[in-house]
DNA sequence: TATAGTACTTACACATTTGTATGTCTTATT
DNA sequence: AATAAGACATACAAATGTGTAAGTACTATA
């Protein structure tokens, strides 16, 4: 069962769904922090320097539509809101190691 | 030597640089592509389904600036190109893998 | 003379992503 | 009565990314 090395258009469109989970400023970050376990939106706003509220909301967001994070919401005045990796999101570990690693030998 | 799982500005910066290299539509197919060895311009072209001149001419501009790929001129008529991955270019393979593999089984 | 082949370049326009600033909701505190 | 806390939402603008179409250079071939 070896590659071919051709990008079909199925393959392709992997890759570029990947993207779109990996591929934003923001995502990597956010996934890498939550490996450390689970966080809530201030947290996570605290953790991440220069992100901004807009972009964080919107990136968990499609994280959550990817079922990569999953929220947990406590009915307390003011709301609290959980963020945590689902399974799928703590798979992209080796990826991001893998990433980080190629950055610090090659940057 | 165990990372604190925090983004700091350094590896925030590591991630956004990259993303730039990876991080396009059409980055990983070329890389991909060239896994399997030197391609001309026009095999390229061939082998990754709905690009278009414009952007292959900017992707391998953007991997060459980051010594991702060389190229080598024959000053033959009409003129012939090879692009050929650099080791730091090959070192991207496990990560490549590891996306596909999380593709696979995730999407 | 016209066309084809190869590797581009340029100008323009449309699309998507990101950023900035401000507003909303509910209740407790000053 | 005003403010703060926490987790958002909304409107708008600026920045980037992507696509389309056309053109360039040189020479061999029909």
């Amino acid at each position: 069962m070896e590659s071919k090395n051709i990008v079909t258009s199925d393959n392709a469109c992997v890759l570029q769904e990947i993207l779109k989970v990996i591929g934003g400023k923001w995502s990597m970050s956010i996934v890498y922090i939550l490996f450390s376990g689970t966080h809530r939106f201030s947290q996570l706003e605290k953790s991440i320097p220069h992100i901004n509220t807009r972009m964080l909301i919107k990136e968990l967001k499609t994280l959550a539509s990817f079922d990569i994070v999953s929220r947990k919401v406590y009915a307390t005045v003011p709301p609290t809101v959980e963020y945590t990796l689902t399974e799928k999101g703590k798979m992209l570990k080796p990826i991001i190691d893998d990433i980080y690693e190629w950055g610090k030998v090659n940057m």
